[in-house]
DNA sequence: GCCGTTTTCGGCCCGACTGTTTTCAGTCG
């Protein structure tokens, strides 16, 4: 039984301490205290040597509570609070409009502690009679459930991605690297995941399956055959695992990798040459025809490799028999990037070490974009801070010839689609992005206008997160993409490919028309801590996912292009 | 629960929206 780590005891703490309806500041310092030690690298190291008290928002008492949990792997106050409050109601925080007030009223007037009674309360109308509810409320909550429970289930990449790696890793451990692999939707870097596919060739499938099973992440064990294994993670994730001989491996990791469409497209294929193709072969009259690995298994089938992100059935089959597959972007074409916010407004670190740690992961530029002024709930920069973070950017600037520190702002979209200073400030900044964060809920058609109207502003050099989605929590604005693209390539505006595993915003899958538009994507980690940039990773799978190139991502123009590229809009 | 040179108490990020009210509380960002 692996223990939950500091940081989720501290946020689940806050929350409690929300529910019972504690002074509210007090369940604000667990947040912040959770907030700040996630951007943390050294923390075990911080802990042992009892240096917690030195960080910003931790004192006396959460710091002899995370050392009490640190050494004995338990915490007194936590464990009294869940005895006082079920932790069984923290499930509820993430239903949409039901926060911890309410979520108190429902437990102390009917009792109710999880999902499913709050539901077949929500049935028998029983929610309308409580104070501060309505049939409003109870109608909203009842689509919340549904929202959620149509994605139980469903996993975020960003949570999935690390887990597979993990048990990938281990596993190399004890059969050839080359025949360890993460397939299914992973491997076709899909925002989404319902489980987790590993495919392991070797000979000796019980003791592979018996290492599989007593791994310390495993909790439970839901099907144990011959050649295949399922269990369940501590976090409520699904692992598959597949043993196959070393010769059916690529068969096999194809077959695994999907998607269904696209292996149903590729048996078509061979099909057509009177070939067949399976999970164990490729068979010219029962007779197996000897292939090493994928590339070979698509050149006998008379295409080029297809790249795992493009096997969607989205036209790459097409391209691959034409020789027209686009030459994808990878991480090493990054040489900067843009939206990070620092301590000035919602992020923990400072300027300077955003830009030490973007240089250690081999940048040589960034682009600074803390919230602005009208965004009081994220510290947004009034005029006087703009000013000051320019003074230690030049500074910065003046210091390290060899790295680059662009000035600019995410600034929000107000509803009449204006930007968020003055234009003596804003044409004081290198670069723009334009973001929504407020007015969520205005008509299709005011929607539009207002992206319209900040594209069309002169300052605009990025739209951020352009549809405001939240990955499995929150749909995104009510906007018609296509007009919302339009607009950017007429306006020469570069679109953001939000890659934080919660947003992915914008979609992969109109990542080709962009493309077609000759809109550019910036693939913006969207960061808060110096952790956060290594967020780049995801993004450059979601843009391949989005077939695209080197020359369509902006960040991977050199520093002298990226000066151009801003000059030329001013 | 944290913080601090107007410091050991009294602040702590603010505003819009919604649905519930009849002047406001809860939620969200």
């Amino acid at each position: 039984m692996s223990n939950k780590s500091i940081i989720e005891i501290l946020e689940e703490i806050g929350t409690l301490l929300e529910i019972k309806g504690e002074n509210p500041f007090k369940s604000r310092a667990y947040y912040n205290a959770a907030k700040t030690l996630s951007g943390i690298d050294n923390l075990e190291e911080i802990i042992k040597s009892k240096r917690l008290r030195e960080i910003k928002g931790i004192g006396e008492t959460l710091s002899k509570k995370i050392e009490e949990y640190s050494e004995t792997g338990r915490m007194e106050y936590y464990e009294d609070l869940k005895k006082e409050i079920p932790p069984s109601l923290l499930e509820l925080t993430g239903i949409p409009n039901l926060g911890p007030k309410k979520i108190k009223v429902l437990y102390d007037e009917l009792g109710i502690t999880n999902v499913g009674e709050l539901e077949y309360a929500c049935k028998e109308n029983r929610l309308i009679v409580l104070p501060g509810f309505g049939e409003k409320t109870q109608e909203k909550i009842l689509k919340g459930i549904e929202f959620v429970k149509r994605h139980q289930g469903e996993f975020l990449f960003g949570d999935v991605y690390p887990a597979a790696e993990n048990i990938r890793d281990k596993f190399t451990t004890i059969v050839k690297p080359q025949f360890v692999e993460v397939c299914g939707s992973i491997r076709r870097r899909k925002e989404i995941a319902k489980d987790i596919d590993i495919l392991v060739g070797g000979e000796d499938y019980e003791r592979i399956s018996s290492y599989f099973v007593s791994m310390p992440e495993v909790s439970e064990v839901l099907l144990k055959g011959d050649t295949k294994t399922s269990c369940r993670l501590e976090s409520g994730i699904e692992v598959d695992l597949r043993v196959v001989s070393e010769s059916e491996f690529p068969f096999a990791l194809m077959y695994f990798t999907g998607s269904k469409e696209h292996n149903v497209r590729l048996r078509g294929v061979s099909k057509k040459k009177g070939w067949k193709l399976s999970e164990y072969g490729l068979f010219e009259e029962e007779k197996p025809i000897p292939l090493q690995n994928e590339e070979e298994i698509y050149r006998a089938l008379g295409l080029v490799y297809i790249p795992p992100e493009l096997r969607e059935d989205m036209g790459e089959i097409e391209a691959a028999e034409n020789d027209k597959l686009p030459d994808l972007v990878t991480l090493e074409d990054i040489r900067g990037t843009f939206h990070i916010h620092t301590e000035f407004s919602d992020g923990v670190d400072s300027i300077e070490k955003m830009a030490d740690a973007a240089k250690k992961m081999g940048l040589s530029y960034i682009g600074i974009s803390d919230h602005s002024r009208s965004a009081y709930y994220a510290g947004g920069l009034k005029v006087d801070e703009v000013f000051r973070q320019w003074e230690i950017i030049d500074r910065l600037n003046e210091k390290d010839r060899d790295f680059y520190i662009f000035k600019g702002i995410e600034s929000d979209i107000q509803p009449d689609g204006s930007l968020d200073y003055e234009e003596d400030i804003l044409k004081g900044f290198d670069f723009i992005i334009a973001s929504i964060h407020s007015n969520f809920n205005l008509k299709k058609a005011d929607q539009e206008k207002r992206i319209l109207r900040v594209l069309e502003n002169p300052y605009t050099t990025m739209l951020g997160h352009p549809t405001g989605r939240l990955l499995l929590s929150r749909d995104g604005y009510d906007v018609d993409m296509r007009t919302v693209i339009d607009g950017a390539a007429e306006h020469n505006v570069i679109i953001e490919l939000n890659a934080s595993p919660y947003r992915f915003d914008i979609d992969w899958r109109y990542m080709k028309y962009t493309k077609e538009k000759g809109v550019m994507i910036s693939i913006n980690p969207d960061a808060h801590a110096t952790g956060g940039l290594a967020e780049i990773f995801y993004g450059i799978g979601i843009a391949r996912k989005g077939w695209q190139e080197k020359k369509d991502i902006l960040n991977t123009k050199d520093v002298s292009d990226i000066k151009d590229t801003f000059k030329k809009r001013k």
